[in-house]
DNA sequence: TTGAAAGCGTTACCAA
DNA sequence: TTGGTAACGCTTTCAA
């Protein structure tokens, strides 16, 4: 029975590629996303290894992560920062690749642009005809990586338009949604930040009487199967994030050929699916 | 930069406790369990490593798993038979806890009854007055453990009663559901395995025209806010998990105190949340 | 108080 | 082909 702690020690490097957890529990897309890449990179001869670094802050998870000495290093949304890469290429990593809206100095990206699900949603609402365009923002920690560039997304969109953005503050709560619709801002428009935000606020405005999408078209994202079964039937935007295979085979690419300079992929494949919500 | 092999190699332990990671992405429910575990078992200085065993069969997994020399292994689902957990034991695992439907020899056991969350449902329509009641069991590969022991259930609660129990198979997608509702087989009321399965079903059902919770009742399964927002409201059996300090202080406990038997540990606390939809 | 050496399980390499 | 040895990085132990 080997020891793999032995056997990466005399070699001097081991298979294995660590992911971090992601500090929040992931959504169905993200998750499934993952359990492809750890597919992806287990046909490769890689051990894929989730390590959850509990309240590690910035260069002290990097360093606990580096302690492993994973070959490459997947670090999802914003959990390292350009010290950290360097902790992380220091102690031997030839490859750390960051998945999240924001590029890493150093480290090759996986570009979330969230942006662009903003944008996408903003411009399909402003096209529905709608000017006076609410942006759910959850109020849940954690999210802001995604929520932020979404509704700046929105803004850019509307830029010049005369349409206005408003940010609106939810937490995935009945009350907090109550709450918001029995005081609403007047918004003819709301992009909900995903499907399960959108069937939450839905819900309470069509309890306030509001008629969805006459009073108040409504957007949503990620195309769960949900959105189907509203009704009205819920408009989303699609996120397409790349196959485990990509990612999985940039990782492999990078660890063999050592050098290079870090690459930077856009890789949300953002696309309108209009139903009857909008 | 310390190396974290050649520690656990010269201390002859580790402190690692392995979770290899669900064949199934787990729901929310379960991957909120799973990451208060992580937590948990954080706080008390393990480190814990999510394995992604892709595709390996059996003791090919619980040999994968060996390698690492965990000092304790969490195994969901049935991922692990009497065999690999010897292989773990050997190997110097002191804790190895199965967390599932039922049993492994030689392993401590979080058993999830899930037998109780069928009865539990059954009970609750058959006091409802319904007598010819459908138990979903999903066409998704991997559900079988736990949809089996639901279904089980059900015929124990309605052992002798004269009500009847059908078997009805459905997979997640509008069009199996359309197709079922279609072809009703005239049951008055069904227990959908879960939430989401009952959301998809209960749409079906509603655009064949048929009327809940009049025509057919629908219990769902974990009490997810979706439910709340369903109109009529969806009933649901709310099923606790226990907590993740819980187990983190077993596998602690259990790590500890090297010798002892298994411990056995019944942990799903079930209750009917009634609603509209039944 | 500081420093040197042994040994954990592997594997690469060299000698027989 | 086979068998023995050294070295990977760390910790523990014992000596100066």
């Amino acid at each position: 029975m080997p020891h793999a702690a032995a056997r990466s020690l005399r070699a001097g490097h081991s298979r294995t590629v660590l992911m971090p957890a992601p500090a929040i529990p992931a959504g169905p897309l993200y998750s499934a996303f993952l359990s492809e890449v750890q597919g992806a990179l287990g046909r490769l001869d890689y051990t894929v290894v989730q390590y959850g670094s509990v309240g590690l802050e910035g260069d002290e998870a990097a360093r606990a992560w580096a302690e492993l000495r994973p070959v490459a290093v997947l670090v999802p949304g914003s959990g390292c920062g350009p010290r950290g890469v360097a902790i992380l290429k220091r102690s031997g990593a030839r490859a750390v690749v960051t998945l999240g809206p924001e590029r890493v100095e150093g480290a090759h990206a996986l570009l979330m642009d969230h942006e662009a699900v903003g944008r996408c949603a903003a411009a399909h609402l402003y096209e529905r005809g709608r000017r006076r365009i609410g942006v759910v923002v959850p109020a849940e920690p954690g999210l802001e990586p995604c929520s932020r560039p979404r509704v700046a997304g929105a803004r850019q969109a509307l830029r010049g338009t005369g349409a206005t953005v408003t940010e609106v503050p939810l937490a995935y709560t009945e009350q907090s949604a109550a709450r918001l619709a029995a005081h609403w801002p007047g918004l003819d428009a709301v992009f909900a930040y995903n499907d399960e935000y959108a069937m939450l606020l839905m819900r309470a405005l069509q309890d306030e009487g509001l008629c969805i999408p006459e009073d108040v078209a409504v957007i949503g994202a990620d195309d769960l199967m949900l959105g189907r079964l509203l009704r009205p039937r819920l408009s989303t935007v699609r996120i397409e994030l790349p196959s485990g295979r990509y990612l999985a085979a940039l990782v492999d690419r990078v660890v063999r050929e050592t050098g290079g300079e870090p690459e930077v992929h856009r890789v949300l494949d953002v696309s309108v699916v209009p139903r009857d919500s909008t």
